[in-house]
Formats: structure tokens, sequence, C-alpha cells
DNA sequence: ATATAATTAGAATATAATTCTAATTTCTAG
DNA sequence: CTAGAAATTAGAATTATATTCTAATTATAT
């Protein structure tokens, strides 16, 4: 095995452990001796491979986002319409968040977190990747065209404002409506806000 | 001076001074003798009126959290039928946030923050308040036969989530559209979304 | 096989939260 | 007004944990 490949899993044992003691401690009470512990990695391999303990979370963060964006981007390539689009993105993001709730709680609740300040370009790049590749899409759709004339800061907000916070309830267990039926109806709610505010 | 009001203005005093420390240092890199230098009362004082950093900080949350509802109920018994009642709310949110930046920065961030644990049962019970407080507002003005046949917890998910997305962009100076544009934007975009899933 | 570089281990150090004891202030009763 | 009781404040001592550092080990290339 290469030297490259035995980091690399490396890296990941370690992220792994570091999301595992983060869901059942919090990321105040998990020690960098409970990640050791749990990834079977000492103190010396954890510094090596990362900067310290709020470098690792950000880097956890960036690995959760990008795979959170990556997931969405997938699902709108899948269609051609705006409306179609909008009700893709929806689900695929509240099915991401059902399929990796670990990941997803962490990214609801880290969200915006202070350490982030250090991994803020790298944050920084892939909103701006997410964002143009969204506009790709609209671009090679000509779904931009039945967009309402508002910036893409506002249709990102109507899009996963919602979803957001409901994915938040839902991944603390209270909320009412189960997440099928929510997808459901935030779909329906993105688009029709869309389109309505296009129609004006 | 009576001792309560004494221990009052010490508590508000320690809070603002938490609130002050985290704005520039963040949640972690505030530490105690931080918030003592700032407050001008000693860590045996900080630990006489909380029960420790993160109690400390819980409570600061908590009371943005209801300075924040509080607000948001005022501006919605002002009006009497759901429509005026989505736009009042949304643009009451927004700007609650714009003049209270600081404490709606610490809201957005600290949101579900790991401490909160210790108050759950409190931050339960203001949730739980709030949504009677909406409720109550629905019934007397009879504006709830106006809603879609959705949970309450979706209703508040497409009502508050764009604007939350949003306001966090904003305070973090990375969005196009200004907090006036805004808060008229996601407050036609959240009525439109209501009104279309009710006549759906 | 050996030299070199990468990785790992864990002890030593530094920083910051928490606890604890004593001093001070405020309140209450007589 | 004053002694005693209770609340509050101060800051030193303790404890927990992140970080640094040095040495040992492992992997790779020649």
């Amino acid at each position: 095995m290469g030297r490259a490949e035995n980091t690399d899993r490396r890296r990941r044992e370690i992220l792994e452990a570091a999301l595992a003691c983060f869901h059942v401690l919090s990321y105040e009470k998990t020690t960098l001796a409970d990640i050791s512990d749990h990834a079977d990695a000492s103190i010396g391999s954890i510094y090596h491979l990362f900067d310290g303990k709020e470098q690792l979370f950000a880097a956890l963060y960036l690995e959760a986002i990008a795979a959170s964006q990556s997931s969405s981007v997938r699902a709108l390539r899948r269609k051609d319409d705006l409306e179609s689009g909008v009700h893709a993105l929806v689900r695929s993001y509240l099915r991401w968040v059902s399929r990796n709730r670990k990941l997803a709680g962490y990214l609801l609740t880290m969200r915006r977190a202070e350490f982030m300040s250090e991994a803020e370009s790298e944050l920084a790049e892939l909103n701006e990747a997410f964002r143009r590749a969204i506009g790709d899409w609209l671009d090679e759709t000509g779904a931009r065209h039945e967009l309402p004339p508002i910036g893409i800061d506002m249709v990102l907000a109507i899009l996963i404002g919602p979803s957001q916070d409901f994915a938040r309830r839902w991944l603390g267990g209270t909320t009412q409506t189960s997440l099928r039926e929510g997808a459901e109806i935030l779909a329906r709610a993105a688009w029709l806000s869309l389109r309505g505010l296009r129609d004006a």
C-alpha cells in the first residue's frame, strides 16, 4: 500500500471518529483524547494530519458541505426545466439529510461556526462553485428566463431556507410532519414562491 | 438599591460583556477572563450568577430568542388577516435582525449549539409559547381558515426559513440584496407559498 | 541493505475552565 | 443604629484539555 493511500485512510478514520464523537458528545465536549481513542490514532498523528482541533472540525465541515452540495447538483442535472429542478433540489436535499443524518446534523449545528474563519476561503470557494453549477444549469436549460427578477441569493434562500429549518427540527425529532411529506410541501412551496414572484 | 436589582444589573452586565466578547472573538475564543475584564466582574461573581461558561451563553441565547420572538408576536398582533400577518412577521423579523445585529448574529451562529442541551427545556417552553401566541392570533382573527392543510411546523419553516438564511448572509456581508429589498421579496414569497398551497 | 523522509507515539507544557476559601457587602431584626 | 445572617465578590488553587516537542518507528527509494 502506498504512503499516500495510507495517509488518506488515516485522515478518513480520524474524520469519522470526530464525527462519531461529535454526534454523541457535541463539539465542546469531544476531546482530542476521545477522537484519538475512537480512531486508534495518537495525538501526534492527529496533529500531523490536521493543525488542531478547530481545523480538524473545519475539514469535516468542508467535506460535509461538499457532499451535500454535490448531491444537490447531481439531482438538478437530471432535470431540464425550472419547476422540476426546484422540486428535485428540495427533495434531494432532504433525502441527503435523511441518508446522512450525522453529517447533516453536524452541518446544521455548526453552520457558520466560529472556527470556520480559518477555512473561510475554502468555504467561499465551495459556495461559489455551487452557485456557478446552478448558474450553468440555468443557462444550459434556459430556466434562467423563468426566474423572477431577484438575486440568486434570494432564490437560494427561498429554495433551501425552509428545508434547513425543517431538517433541523426533523433531526431533533420535534416535528409533526414526516420527512417525505415535508419534502413534498416544501418543494411545492418553493416553486409557488418563485413562480408567483415571476408572474407578479 | 435592593439586592435583587443589584443582582439583576450584574447579570445584565455580564451577559452584555459576553455578547460583546463573542462578537469579536467568537465563543471558543472568549475566555471567562475576557468576560470578567469586560464586565468588571470577578470570576467568582460570574460563577455565582451562572453555572459556568456554557450556561452563561445559554442564558444569553434564551434572552436573544425571547427578544426576537416577542418582537415578532407584537408585529403580528397589529394585523388582523393572514396576508398582512405574514408580511408583518417576515418584515419585523428582518427589522429586528438589523436593529440587533450582535444578538441576531449570536442567535444565528449558535442556533442549536451543543450547550443548549442544558437549557433544552426552557428553549422548548419558549418555542411552545411562541407557537401558542401564533395559534391564538390565528384563532382570534380567523386567519386559521386561510391556512393550507399543513402542520404549523411547516408554516413556520416557510415563514422564517428563508429569512434566517438571508439574515445570516446579510450579517456576513455576502449578499447582493439589501435588507429592505430582501424583506419585501421574502414576505411576498412566504405569502405566495401559503396561498398557493391553500388554493391547490 | 541503508539512508531518508514520513508518520506515529506519548510525555511535557501551556492555557483556560472550574472549584474552593476567605473577604466584603448588603439586608434584616431588634 | 448595630450585630448577625445571608448574599455576593474576589482571586488563589486545582483540574482538564489543547498544543508542542522530542524521540521512536515505519515506509520508500536507491
